[in-house]
RNA sequence: GCGCGCUUAGCUCAGUGGUAGAGCACAUCCUUCACACGGAUGGGGUCGCAGGUUCGAACCCUGCAGCGCGCACCA
């Protein structure tokens, strides 16, 4: 049994005795640790319980929380607490990802600045062993971050992608795929970064429009001095690794070129000319210079016609080219400024354009990839047909749909997947090359089953056991790929956890980001039925992107991105994830605003005050007997609309529509609770009220606070778990968010009858108040209101009418004789009058008016200064000085109105 | 070039065929014993534009414009 003295409310302190505004702090703290405490989160797979499951996006074990990591773990923690509440075995597996590049980086970075190494002076085990104490250091940021937002993972089960069990299926995914013969290495040209000096997949290159220039320059033909061949080009600082130059067949101007030889201008040497269909004709000159080792077409190119390849730039992306003393060694936008002015000198630049294309930029360094030529690992994805139909027949759901377009596209235009990495940080790959081999398969063209079968590689979970003559593979695999495997392997180390695999494998629900649909979600579709073969999960919700208001996605450098700590220091968690649920649309991104979450705040507030009324007006004599007719409309109203409100919150969990719950659930305790009925019981509470009527009230409150509280519990389950404790809605030891959900409704008659009156009623009042406002006794709580022609059951209701449209008396009098000119208004329940004899009394009411005129006028004055101050009118913003343009208007009106009654009155 | 979104009040967004909505902001009133992180009242919108379908269109269809995103190409 737990330890309940430190986090229960103690029974002597009264809710009346507790601060008017709630402190979300301590409570949230308080909450959290009960929960652990009480094993709450734990999944059991031995549970006879119907299994809901999810997996956690694995966040980088380096990172700190951000607004989307908040969206997404709130989304979850909602689903899976709401599993929880019908009664579910769930299992919220949390975790982290090593984050290969960004990790690696960070290390590299403090590495530099602290003591000016790189890592090569450290050598690869000195440096790892300074990557796992950087991530045992920081490794458990976010972690405790998520738990501050009140996540209800089971923590025990908490995994890291580098686990010993883990790293077992990835290696073992790895061999598994390459005696397949899915997995092959070969020279190809790959996305390079010359910063991170790595190979990255495509899926890692962001192509970004830039402003950059188009050269159009002239190499001479070899045969004809004096004649020009004119070449277009927007790299020539590539120009010495030039092996040809291309121009399409069906291009009449150029026909006769082909197969002559054109001087390369330096390193000077003659060059062909080559017909290829791909040079388009339309484009620049329509010759193309070909550099098979510098982009990807020009290698397909030099593939077709059997061209050499000229490397001249080193893996830093500097010129290596000893014969051009002058550009050898330069950064490559250097050496291009150069090559342009040798080119100039030469005479054969012929100009230079403006010109606008679309560069891959490296997504972790920021900085243009190089197409490079290098050998690396490639994956043949597998069980793709599988994997496409899943999404296309519905066995895994996207929401919104749209997205199964955006995957079935991507799946059907897939490309080999590059997955070694030239990094230290992140899964070696299991390959030995025997040392006799080593040099001949270090320049083959590629490697694959048959050289296994030879014996000259070994591929492998261990070591081959004659290891000294055998060198590991320097690269490791791409972070994605152990992420894919994310829920396989999080539920099954290598000796299997049979149970937890078999109870919640596949998971229903995954919640992610649509920014990594290919990098994450499409990859572990496949890798699922690769494994299992059954699709890992059952639906997939992708969350809103989070922007500014400005629209600018949330990111470190715009210093956009608030911190959700700070967040939930002013506004508590509960605050946070309410606020921002209740602005998330269903498909589009999600423009945050600071407000969202005061508002988020006030609610939390509004609902703590709401059950403090209730503490406050008697102790726990509730009547929670039969529904029954005799109860006052509003009672039956306020039942009835919690059991739609119920119903609905039901519906809109199927369909994911988790800004829709929480708007309703807004709109239910504040316009409907509190604003309507608690004010129209409050007669029932106070002190002169019978006890029966007491009771009845008391009752109604609080089966619907304990259910309301329920429904609300997934979205603020600290808060919700607090005052249910505190008003006694679940047992001491017990825990609200472990409560099933009522299977039956609160009212199982017709309140048809009972709604209409309390419909009408609330709706009387609002006009009431509304006509008290229009004849400037809005504030008056001495006015009495004559009703003609009342409905025949009003007379029992006329002390609730009164106090909620701040009246000190309805009259019901069928003869009442209006004088000319009562206000009077058509409700639902009767003509209704406000007789003004004795409410305004003639001097009293001129001197105010008097008084008011005095003051609109200083305004008056105030505005017009304003806006005659050219200053003014110039520098404030165009909205501000609308404002007070229509401020003015206002005051004017104003003014003017009151001028008339003032005269009507004298 | 292909594809996907979005366009409704000053701002952020709901609203899918029947009298235009919410929150914030704004204006006025109220510190009345749950809550000023509150209550009441009010002003404010040719629902991007143009056609079409319909008794009736913010909603369905077509076209156009603007904004955003993804993919492909880019010498």
């Amino acid at each position: 049994m737990l330890d309940k003295a430190d986090w229960l409310w103690h029974p002597s302190v009264r809710m009346s005795e507790l601060p008017k505004a709630y402190e979300p702090q301590a409570v949230e703290a308080k909450w959290y640790a009960a929960w652990i405490a009480g094993n709450c989160f734990a999944a059991d797979p031995a549970s006879a319980k119907e299994a809901y499951s999810i997996v956690i996006p694995p966040p980088n074990v380096t990172g700190i929380l951000h607004l989307g990591h908040v969206l997404n773990n709130a989304l979850q923690d909602i689903l899976a607490r709401r599993a929880r509440q019908q009664d579910k075995e769930v299992l919220w597996l949390p975790g982290t990802d090593h984050a290969g590049i960004a990790t690696q980086a960070k290390v590299e970075r403090e590495l530099r600045e602290n003591e000016g190494r790189t890592r090569r002076d450290l050598g690869r085990d000195e440096f790892l062993k300074r990557v796992w104490e950087f991530k045992e250091k920081h490794g458990d940021i976010i972690i405790k971050q998520l738990k501050r937002l009140g996540c209800s993972c089971d923590w025990s089960r908490e995994r890291f992608t580098m686990d010993e069990g883990y790293s077992k299926w990835v290696s073992h995914v790895f061999v598994e795929l390459f005696k397949q013969g899915l997995i092959y290495r070969g020279k190809r040209i790959v996305n390079w970064c010359p910063v991170s000096l790595t190979a990255l997949s495509d899926e890692e290159v962001i192509m970004t429009p830039q402003r950059s220039k188009l050269y159009v320059m002239k190499y001479e033909l070899a045969d004809a001095p004096g004649e020009y061949l004119e070449i277009s080009t927007t790299r020539p600082e590539t120009l010495m690794g030039d092996v040809a130059v291309a121009v399409n067949p069906k291009d009449p101007r150029y026909v006769q070129y082909i197969g002559r030889q054109v001087w390369r201008p330096f390193p000077r040497a003659p060059i062909p000319v080559i017909a290829d269909d791909h040079v388009d004709i339309e484009f620049g000159t329509g010759a193309l210079k070909i550099t098979p080792a510098h982009d990807k077409a020009d290698f397909e190119i030099g593939k077709r016609h059997q061209l050499a390849i000229i490397d001249v730039l080193t893996p830093d992306a500097h010129i290596h080219c000893p014969e051009c003393p002058d550009l050898d060694g330069l950064d490559r936008f250097v050496a291009r400024k150069k090559a342009v002015a040798k080119l100039d000198a030469l005479g054969l630049l012929i100009k230079v354009e403006d010109y606008e294309n679309n560069v891959g930029f490296s997504e972790r360094a920021h900085v243009p990839i190089e197409p490079r030529i290098s050998m690396q690992w490639f994956l043949k994805y597998p069980c793709v047909r599988e994997a496409t139909a899943a999404v296309a027949n519905g066995d895994i759901r996207f929401r919104p749909e749209r997205w199964a377009k955006t995957y079935a596209h991507w799946m059907e235009n897939l490309q080999d997947w590059c997955i070694s990495r030239q990094l230290w940080w992140g899964h070696q790959i299991p390959v030995w090359y025997h040392q006799d081999k080593l040099a001949e398969l270090k320049n083959a063209e590629s490697l694959d089953m048959a050289d296994f079968e030879k014996g000259d590689i070994h591929v492998g979970l261990e070591p081959p056991a004659d290891a000294h003559n055998w060198v590991r593979d320097e690269d490791v695999m791409d972070t994605w790929f152990s992420s894919w495997l994310w829920p396989f392997a999080t539920m099954s180390g290598l000796e299997q956890d049979s149970a937890t695999l078999h109870k919640f494998y596949p998971t229903n629900d995954l919640v992610t980001g649509p920014d990594i649909i290919f990098f994450w979600v499409a990859r572990m579709i496949m890798a699922g039925f690769r494994m299992a073969d059954r699709p890992p999960f059952k639906n997939v919700f992708f969350t809103s992107i989070i922007r500014d208001l400005q629209g600018r996605k949330m990111s470190k450098s715009l210093g956009n991105s608030p911190d959700p700590i700070d967040l939930m220091d002013k506004y508590g968690a509960d605050g946070l994830r309410f606020g921002l649920l209740r602005i998330a649309p269903v498909g589009s991104d999600l423009r945050f605003d600071e407000v969202a979450v005061e508002e988020g705040r006030n609610f939390a507030n509004k609902l703590y005050n709401a059950c403090r009324f209730r503490q406050m007006a008697g102790e726990g004599v509730s009547d929670e007997g039969q529904v029954t007719r005799d109860l006052p409309p509003y009672h039956i109203d306020i039942m009835a609309k919690l059991d739609v409100l119920a119903a609905d919150v039901d519906a809109s969990y199927a369909e994911y529509r988790f800004g829709e719950i929480a708007q309703s659930l807004y709109e239910f305790l504040w316009n409907e609770f509190c604003d309507k009925f608690l004010e129209a019981v409050k007669l029932d509470l106070r002190a002169n009220a019978t006890p029966q009527a007491r009771a009845a009230t008391l009752g109604t409150f609080d089966r619907v606070m304990s259910r309301y509280l329920q429904l609300m519990s997934p979205y603020m389950p600290h808060i919700t778990e607090e005052l249910s404790a505190r008003m006694g809605y679940v047992k001491d030891g017990e825990f609200l968010m472990l409560k099933p959900l009522p299977a039956t409704p609160l009212v199982a008659m017709d309140a048809a009858a009972a709604q209409t009156r309390a419909a009408a009623i609330y709706e009387t009042a609002s006009r009431l108040r509304n006509l008290k406002a229009e004849y400037h006794v809005g504030s008056r709580k001495d006015v009495r209101f004559v009703v003609k022609g009342a409905v025949d059951w009003l007379s029992d209701q006329t002390q609730v009418l009164g106090l909620l449209a701040g009246a000190a008396e309805i009259i019901l009098d069928p003869a009442y004789e209006a004088t000319k000119g009562t206000p009077a208004a058509i409700t639902p329940v009767g003509e209704v009058y406000l007789p003004m004899a004795g409410l305004i009394d003639m001097a009293t009411e001129h001197a105010r008016l008097t008084k008011e005129i005095e003051k609109i006028k200083i305004e008056v004055l105030k505005c017009q200064g304003k806006l005659g101050n050219a200053s003014f009118v110039d520098r404030a913003p165009p909205e501000v000085v609308a404002q007070e343009t229509a401020r003015l208007k206002d005051w004017q009106e104003k003014l003017a109105q009151l001028g008339e009654m003032l005269a009507a009155l004298a």
